[in-house]
DNA sequence: GTGGTCTAGACCACC
DNA sequence: GTGGTCTAGACCACG
């Protein structure tokens, strides 16, 4: 299953789902007139509640990435991959410059944020090495 | 004043205080035996509650970065600036590790982290070309 | 056929059966003796649960406007067009006030509601020009 | 207060509290920087479940309409009547086509329409003489 | 079986 | 005091 949560990162679980349901769809792993998993099932698989998976799913139905087909279930949206993909754009875009806007503000210089960023950049490229190639950026 | 704080961010206004104070000490424009604005004052002056501000002089006070100078008011310590050049490097570090990790999580290729982060790089120093050199890191 | 559904605007479909049929009756599209689409017919072309359907059939029985020809199917009943188009003048009125009330409501004037329709309506009629006349109302 | 519930008639009482906050922006009843009425104080007025305001609230916390004032509450955004004006007006003209495209698909011709429509709205101004004109529409 | 709404109540962080 | 998140469980309409 392509989702995963963390309860205690301080993030909220339904926000947690609800993004990963989008990558999956960015990725292609969803596509559109998949059904998601039901309430039920993906709430019985990570130990949730319902109302939290449900909560998630309300959200993506908002973001019009996915539609409810009446009495069978979530089904994803015609479109929807390059909605996900250019949510997915925007929101790792605005973390990254929140990240460097802080360091800024930090009062480090630009040779010190391309430093720092920098080395941080290849510790992880090395922590992950296997990393697969996934759907470009609009 | 080298304090300011956004109260629709998000981010705890104690937090924004506490930090900015330490990131003044890192940066010289506080040294030991300077005193910090008393609470009232500082309350005063971003419109914000005076518990608000009075906790994050606890956490400088915890952290061992000011010291009550007994009818005085909170005095920056000795030896304070080479702690928060310390507290500053680590906490960037660790901000710009999580937004980097969760580019990764998103699905992003580390080409496609790359060049986003490039990108974002570029765009904050062009606009703030006046960045003063500040401490160098621990 | 004069049966469309649509399984995504949040009307339930065996409604939107059971109307259309009685609209087919009061514009006398199926006269008295006509006999309907087998549920399983039905059912597969509009690529909708049997139970669905079967619902629908059931509602049309109850409001006496279809009746049960044994072994052959179900047959539009004597009389059946004075009520469809009763039902349909009336539905349709309700759904007009409650659409008007809900534009009060909404705090617009009584001028502002009124051009307000008057566009719609005459959008509508451009839209659609090739309107048959059709059984006048009770 | 410019809040009021109907639990019978099917519309979510969520939807109910939100769209009616939305309205008295758009009236400017409530201006940018007014805080609505706190999740608890407006649960208690109306008798509902303090989660079932909470819901509106984060929908028009969604929509840009207010945003949290850290331990305050709730405040009303700037420009926010604009968009409130904005949605009212698509939403009773969204609501009223579809009533319109109801009574075509019904089979009525635009004179038994028209007609009809022209009956109901004059029953209504009737029945409601005292409409105070309120915000224009974009 | 599906999702949707609502209630009741707990716990948290923040001001 | 404020909102935010989550749990638990009930009830409903729809297919």
């Amino acid at each position: 299953m392509f989702v995963r949560v963390n309860a205690t990162n301080g993030v909220p679980v339904y926000d947690q789902i609800a993004r990963q349901v989008k990558f999956a769809v960015a990725d292609g792993a969803l596509t559109p007139g998949d059904l998601i998993p039901s309430v039920r099932e993906l709430s019985k698989e990570l130990a949730v509640n319902p109302n939290t998976v449900a909560r998630a799913y309300r959200e993506l139905q908002n973001d019009e990435i996915v539609e409810s087909a009446r009495g069978v279930g979530l089904a994803v949206r015609q479109g929807a991959a390059k909605t996900c993909r250019a949510h997915r754009s925007e929101w790792v875009r605005r973390r990254m410059r929140l990240a460097l806007e802080e360091a800024f503000d930090a009062g480090l210089s630009s040779e010190q944020v391309e430093k720092l960023v920098g080395e941080e950049l290849r510790k992880l490229i090395k922590a992950r090495p296997s990393e697969l190639n996934s759907g470009d950026e609009s």
